[in-house]
RNA sequence: GGAGGGGUUCCCGAGUGGCCAAAGGGGACAGGCUGUAAACCUGUUGGCGUACGUCUUCGGGGGUUCGAAUCCUCCCCCCUCCA
């Protein structure tokens, strides 16, 4: 493949290159790159967002290139001043290689193991003396450091910008020194500590690193960056079934950019796609069904997203029962017992009121049949499939009270 | 060290003695419409009781009062400004 077939697809789906130039030349080097992204060492419960950083490293992996997959443990101690975040407690260096198992697990459903490097930043950087730290702040100015714009805005506004968060930037860039990394990948929020990587290598007679973003993804709501504390997120440790709902849910206007950060798809299908359903020659629906074929399938294969799929139809398409629901057993004194108690003591809703109210609203279904009374009891000795809503169903068995 | 502002139901936020289980918004859930998409419309959103009702809830403790989220008091926590 020819150093600008290269440089054509590692451009899809990202934000900004800085610059294509550069990474033209190294790529022409014929050398394989040195690919750096940093990660912070808690929240290893890895979602659809954070594989758009973890695709890109497979494409580039794929394409020859070595990856580095760099823990920050030390710089974790920090946190990265970006938003509001705060110093957070040093974790021990058990929680931290628990957490990286869990990262690699993770990220080896993706990554090629064998071609993957996993670091850790406090490696070099608990070595690094006070004279050194030192003269890395040397390297930099206040005013420079203030152009951030977090930072700058913290100042305007009088709130609080820790001395310690300013080193931050310093000690990020420092990894890619001591990694002698080509390139460094990260979100758009990272663009500036990534500049600040590729002039402190300048200072230290290294070839500056190329600077590579991408887009911050969208949660299933369309509107804000997915993420765990919003629960607009997809984990990708989902099951099968959930992860296909959850992709179908999203709004029709994000699913190109699904496509394009979250599949394989070239640019060429992207644009057909595209122009197909502009069309109308391809129902939203399918468009849809398939992403999420091809994104389950990823992190469970063909086979368990084909699953996925008959089973959203079955249930949502048709309006069918799942081919497997939990099956319960209650026991109640002879004369029966109210299907409010029921809902609650199974647990399928969370009390007595909230399951009459939705017996009033028709969201409780018995054997397949809308529910209206809420006095209704259910014999003994019986079983019942019960539905609340469109998602929770459960076959009930009802047993004697001994 | 000084001055001031604040902690309300999942979140934001109104409420300053009874009409408050507590406005409004967000979110969530259910129903309608659909492609279970989004948007939109309707309803619900503390527990127990079918309901009139009743019990618990407004940072924590104590108190005033027939009655407190609202007043007093002590304590805890957060924020801003000045030094």
């Amino acid at each position: 493949m020819t150093p600008k077939e290269q440089l054509e697809i590692i451009r899809q789906g990202t934000e900004e290159i800085i610059s294509e130039e550069q990474l033209l030349l190294k790529l022409e080097s014929g050398k394989p790159l040195r690919v750096k992204a940093g990660f912070d060492p808690t929240a290893p419960d890895l979602h659809l967002g954070h594989t758009v950083l973890i695709r890109k490293l497979r494409q580039l992996q794929r394409l020859g290139h070595k990856v580095f997959f760099l823990i920050g443990d030390f710089t974790g101690m920090i946190g990265d001043p970006s938003g509001r975040s705060q110093t957070r407690p040093p974790l021990s260096r058990n929680q931290v290689l628990q957490n990286s198992h869990t990262y690699q697990e993770q990220i080896f459903k993706l990554l090629e193991p064998a071609k993957t490097e996993v670091m850790f930043n406090s490696d070099w950087l608990d070595a690094l003396a006070p004279q050194d730290i030192i003269r890395l702040c040397g390297h930099y100015t206040l005013a420079r450091m203030l152009e951030r714009n977090d930072f700058s805005q913290r100042l305007r506004t009088g709130q609080p910008i820790g001395i310690h968060e300013l080193i931050y930037p310093l000690l990020q860039a420092y990894d890619s020194i001591y990694l002698k990394a080509d390139m460094e990948i990260g979100g758009t929020d990272q663009k500036f500590n990534l500049l600040v990587g590729r002039e402190l290598q300048r200072d230290y007679a290294q070839p500056p690193q190329i600077i590579l973003t991408l887009p911050l993804l969208e949660g299933t709501d369309g509107k804000q960056k997915m993420s765990k504390s919003l629960s607009n997120y997809v984990g990708i440790t989902e099951p099968a079934k959930v992860m296909f709902a959850k992709i179908m849910s999203i709004p029709d206007d994000l699913m190109l950019k699904y496509y394009k950060l979250l599949t394989d798809i070239s640019p060429r299908q992207a644009r057909e796609l595209e122009g197909d359903l502009a069309s109308g020659s391809k129902h939203p629906r399918e468009a849809k069904a398939e992403l999420a074929r091809r994104i389950v399938a990823d992190f469970n294969g063909w086979e368990a997203a084909k699953q996925a799929a008959a089973e959203f139809d079955r249930i949502h398409k048709r309006r069918e029962l799942p081919k497997e629901m939990p099956y319960i057993q209650l026991s109640s004194p002879g004369g029966g017992i109210s299907l409010v108690a029921l809902l609650n003591q199974t647990g399928l809703v969370g009390s007595n009121s909230q399951a009459r109210r939705l017996i009033q609203q028709g969201g409780v279904y018995l054997n397949q049949t809308t529910v209206r009374d809420i006095n209704i009891k259910l014999t003994v000795g019986r079983e019942y499939i019960v539905q609340v809503g469109r998602r929770i169903f459960a076959r009930v068995r009802l047993n004697v009270e001994q």
